[in-house]
DNA sequence: TTAATTTGTCAATCAATTTAACAAATGAGT
DNA sequence: ACTCATTTGTTAAATTGATTGACAAATTAA
């Protein structure tokens, strides 16, 4: 059943959500918002005076078109607000600041010592982050945002039980940074975060679907549908690394058996390339030799290519998605992996009718996992009338 | 990107569908619908006086709470509409028709002569479905659903390839029946149909989201999230008996490698079951052998509920539903069964934590094809303001 | 019988969009 | 240079639907 009802407020609240999130995706013109969200001219105008007023809009040039008068296009003040974004992993963390439209303004990224404990690391960002906000940027601190490994309670804002992250469990993340910086503070799973940033400002521009597919020591996912991240029931969806892909396979710690994390991650993967040859110690090296005609080399490949389009070829089916996008290490000179999944995940979906699907490599250059756990509050608060 | 703005007309639209919601999953007075939707008790007023003034709605007896004035039940008409279910498979067809309340009124369930071409079997059920007509119950006639095998293409109103079922590729299901009868003629893939009537009138009445699971000569999938059915972004979404159990296993019609579908389906079990024991021909002898003790008999259940827990965990992992629905033949006595997948399920998806996963049985009973297929168009009709 | 309580209705008000007229800006044709 | 059609944007009045707050109706307890 729907949350919320409608009223007047509300209504206002929905349509401004669309301004934004139309102006967001592109600069354009009253009149082009008038079409694309068939709002009246009229009702535009006035919601665009409003953002205007609050100088969460700025007027950009006017764009000539044919005859009569020139719209004048409208964008996001990138200093109208600023967010915190802090990404936390196994070995390191990543803090930074990012203005409204998500340009990173300052970043740090350090090695967590495996012998502190999480309080320390804590006050050690705590610290870092206090000498970042000494000389603020433009605008209002909108908030923070925190990204992790799964699985986390995002409502109670801890990790739960991540594997190799013992020192993190049930440590209240997001109170401890709500009692420090007095704003809005959330907490989402990595690979989901980056799904959604992606959709914001990168390879998922174009879809309003598509599975975010994270390829490094684990094997994280991240379902973007119709424009909004996919939590699920209890926050836990889009886990891809722990489906199977072979039924009666190997136990993983997960409990689940043939988990195509044990096959498929890089660290595993490698370990069955340095069998073949001792030098496939490293991604890179197992593409740059393929491509110089390694066989061996493009057998490793091949077999990666191999139990991703397994898992993606279940993602298509499920989730119907015209897309997936690959984050990680995975996207090093793409073209051949892209290839070689493309290919096997469309012999795989041979059946399904209207055409087949795309694979991309992540377009998220600068600082990606501080983009991402910052994005969240961008979008928080863009989406504020998305309560529906 | 969302598709439509708000204005007056589109919340009322939404908001008189909210309440027609909240009527249909319980009877229910003015000032619980006020308290469950937000709204006034002046704007339900509202909407209410005019529902009963369509005749959707039936005031009924007053409930008494401790003291004060007595509540005014209101509940839907049954007689307000009717609609017409159509339910295609490879060798029946199933057509009746449903009052606005989901109760059918007629129906007919016939043999497909394998010999006869696709145009005479709708002309056949056309035949029957007039002589229906001729004497149709109270209301207007709101519409026709239709429910085929997948893949199909929904916009088109047509079915596309399904396996083992050429006669009917290209034919344009829904064209044929909206020039007989006038009205909205929708198609959806059976399996999602299925849960979604499991979703109002049956065991998914309870949550908000839930995964329908169908085994029988093949395996589909429902997926109903947030209440709604999900159909991705072609209309191919759920189809769960096309992902893999083994991404190296027996190649599959279509395309794909270690189908669940292979190894699952009752056909193929039941191959693999009369192997072993030549009277284990219908799953209903292997469970009650099984119940009786016959330890061959439960191992061939469990394999099946390997299997199952296998795509279960997958299903859970990526779209995180509280709950499993089964349908078909796999019913039959489910508690044995069901102990069976729950058990495994529980074991695969050990490190999530917050509590386990539900496997249950559908609760539909009386002609549930033709539930499904008929309230595709009363769902359509409830959610008419459901747009955005 | 009265008071308290709960449910439901009504009229006035409020908030947001639409409608429709108008103003501003611009290029094309004369 | 001037006019005119065209496009973009603004404004005031009208419209729609929800809210507010008072009131009426119905019921139980005292």
């Amino acid at each position: 059943m729907r949350k919320s009802t409608l009223n007047a407020a509300e209504m206002r609240r929905f349509n401004r959500s669309l301004v934004l999130e139309h102006i967001r995706t592109g600069e354009c013109s009253r009149i082009e918002l008038a079409k694309k969200t068939g709002l009246t001219r009229a009702a535009i105008s006035l919601i665009v005076d409003e953002l205007l007023e609050e100088g969460i809009l700025l007027q950009g040039s006017a764009i000539s078109s044919s005859v009569g008068r020139r719209a004048v296009s409208l964008l996001l003040n990138p200093n109208a607000f600023y967010v915190v974004g802090l990404d936390i992993s196994r070995t390191h963390y990543a803090l930074g600041i990012l203005d409204f439209c998500g340009k990173c303004l300052k970043q740090v990224k350090k090695r967590i010592d495996s012998r502190i404990t999480a309080k320390d690391v804590l006050d050690e960002i705590k610290n870092e982050m206090l000498v970042m906000l000494e000389n603020p940027p433009q605008g209002k601190l909108l908030g923070m945002g925190i990204t992790a490994p799964g699985p986390l309670d995002v409502n109670e804002g801890k990790l739960l039980n991540p594997p190799n992250f013992e020192k993190w469990h049930g440590i209240p993340l997001v109170d401890y940074f709500k009692n420090i910086l007095d704003c809005p503070v959330v907490l989402e799973k990595n690979s989901g975060a980056l799904a959604l940033a992606e959709k914001v400002y990168g390879a998922g521009r174009q879809y309003d679907s598509f599975f975010g597919l994270v390829v490094d020591t684990g094997i994280g996912g991240g379902f973007v549908n119709q424009g909004r991240l996919y939590r699920g029931s209890f926050g836990f969806g889009a886990e891809i690394g722990h489906t199977s892909v072979d039924c009666f396979g190997d136990m993983c710690d997960c409990g689940n058996n043939g988990c195509v994390e044990l096959y498929a991650s890089v660290p595993r993967i490698l370990e069955w390339a340095v069998s073949l040859d001792s030098s496939f110690n490293d991604w890179k090296v197992i593409i740059d030799e393929a491509m110089a005609g390694n066989l061996l080399a493009l057998n490793v490949a091949e077999r990666e290519a191999e139990y991703l389009s397994c898992i993606i070829t279940t993602i298509v089916q499920v989730l119907d998605v015209p897309a997936v996008v690959i984050f990680g290490d995975l996207t090093y000179k793409f073209e051949l992996i892209q290839n070689l999944i493309r290919e096997k995940v469309n012999s795989r979906i041979l059946s399904r009718s209207l055409g087949g699907v795309e694979i991309k490599a992540s377009r998220l250059t600068d600082a990606p996992a501080i983009l991402a756990s910052g994005n969240l509050i961008i979008e928080n608060y863009i989406r504020a009338g998305d309560t529906i």
